[in-house]
DNA sequence: GATGAATGAGTGTTCATTCAT
DNA sequence: GATGAATGAACACTCATTCAT
């Protein structure tokens, strides 16, 4: 029943992870100043550091919060049979888990040379390697890596290009959920038969 | 029969973009001071203001210089019939473009939150666009633009991705361009029917 | 009670006021740093930009805080009839303004090329001119004009140029005043026949 | 037979100093910087240190190429009767040597500060204590005193304020000079009775 | 008579961070 | 749970000046 102009009670720390998310994904981390945060949110720096001890310990918090759903993603896959259901079903999952941490991923996205430096750099390169893993075969070919690092790629950096395009954006999102099955298909043949890419539509059994 | 220890010579200005673009795709734009490249280069901070007026000017020399080649490839395409051919031949070459560019174009990939601010930002994004136009049909469903643009992010993307792998360079390289022909082809289906991806080999005429 | 050795007190404001002002009006503007005035106040030069945004807006504060008599005496002097008893107060008024707020005024009259172009130049010189409009008759000739114009010049100028010569300040202070309104006087004849200066005496009624 | 566009020959040093008194008069001598100064001559910065060897020596070549109408006319006026005619024609000569090196007088006017540190600084202020001497009586009360400061501030502030107001040019000139003269003429009485200033219309001997 | 290339010392400004209160 | 006041290190940038050519 508190009213809406006045600072709620605990939740500074989700406020500044909010603020600080929009904020870095919109203009960058580096030209994401703590003052700017700070007076978005009508504190002084110092109440940060209250929450945070660093400026790096608030992404790695964003990072930790919204990219769990990931990494739960990958310990149920990684107790799953590795079959192309399976696969398709992962990259199912991971683009609806991008759809819930769009702001991360975009920041991600589109901050790597600063990500890279930051202590959750490697976490996520790791991560990413990981679901690689998932998605290629043993002893797959190097088109079929490509194709499967592709299937990755293509929901980070398309998911944020279509945006600027026109039409619905659950079409859009169907879209390329749509493609990425495809390359994940195309890249695990049934048997030495490469599987037909029609044939993994979005339907699940 | 000047004497090594001055190198007072006329490349200093292509020595300045080197080292800069050198480390700006290493370190990203924001995190390479001024103070750095001159150190490098064994010269002051003022030296690199004689010949570029800011620091991001030094960015878009390096965009207008070594993004020439791509310029020059929209030209050339956009004087050609849209056949399913020259768009094979588009990514053909635009993979080409990319690796005698490769520190600019990881650059630009790894730094987008700060390109987006830059002058070149705007530049970049039209070419993408002019790029991706050349690719697609006029009237093409949302999967297979979704295609093209695939296509394009994975020859940035992926290229990157891919040099943390084992295999011989040139085989990945190789790699990156028949997934990307691929998608493009499945993306340009002969009359109504779409081509099947797997149909789409790198198979020149 | 506090200890003697930090002098962490609330009056930082104040001081960095003090000692920009004495710097500002002893060497200029442009060539008084940032630097300087730290020093001279044993902070750093960041803790300036605590209390002030701009370089300038040091200049603004002390603008808005040591003029502020003189406004109130324009407020005043708005408020009375425009007789010649009021113009010749209004004289005698911003005579003392300017004592007490001497080290500003001197610093605007030696620096006005500079302080031209800064924002409280324009309010500065609309403060001139509401002045100037309350010295003179609505439909006074030029030379009248010119006589008010000097009146109010009389007092900046002559004041610090008076400084270097010897004779007991007061005594200048008051000579400057008195031929201050000695112009004003001549400026504003009663009905058509010009006021004779001798009769404008500082004796007020 | 030159063309108009090309660079004359042998008039550089006096373009430097035409471009280099606009410049300083309109933004101020700090602010000018050498750079715009080449820049707006089309010339480097190198070549006006092969014209004059500081910036502060085209400053001193402004004032002595331009002031010596000043220094002639002292020199004239210490050979001349101190009688109040002489002064009077001091006042003329004075006001007429400002108009040919107006933007000289409004330089050296609104930089003070900046001019005081200058070489010319001492010089200049020399220069207006020696005018001063030749118009005020030896024993001169501090009233006399300032009354012929301020004819010499009238001529200096004055015009460039009242530039501003309008009315024709000459008419405002006259003005000025006519308040300057009456100025001096109060302040040299005839006998040991003060003069009127009424009394001292500009008529000429 | 002038340029191309460079320097050294400085500028105002911003930042992430600290800590006593 | 947060602030007020401050710091140290850095930054991009500008300036007057130099000098070999």
């Amino acid at each position: 029943m508190s009213s809406a102009s006045q600072p709620r009670r605990g939740n500074t720390r989700q406020r500044i992870q909010d603020v600080a998310l929009e904020l870095f994904s919109e203009h960058g981390y580096e030209k994401t100043s703590l003052r700017e945060i700070a007076e978005q949110l009508d504190v002084t720096k110092a109440a940060l550091y209250y929450h945070f001890k660093t400026k790096e310990d608030i992404v790695v918090s964003l990072f930790e919060d919204l990219g769990r759903p990931v990494d739960e993603l990958i310990v149920w896959a990684q107790e799953q049979p590795r079959t192309l259901e399976t696969k398709q079903e992962v990259i199912r999952r991971y683009h609806e888990s991008l759809r819930s941490a769009e702001a991360l991923f975009r920041f991600m996205q589109e901050n790597q040379a600063t990500v890279r430096d930051l202590t959750i750099g490697l976490r996520f390169k790791e991560r990413m390697l990981t679901l690689y893993g998932l998605l290629k075969e043993d002893d797959a070919e190097l088109v079929d890596q490509v194709r499967c690092l592709t299937a990755l790629f293509t929901m980070h950096a398309g998911m944020f290009a279509m945006q600027e395009m026109e039409g619905d954006p659950e079409d859009k999102r169907e879209a390329v959920l749509r493609v990425a099955t495809e390359l994940v298909t195309a890249a695990n043949p049934p048997g030495r038969r490469p599987a037909r890419p029609d044939s993994a539509q979005t339907a699940s059994p």
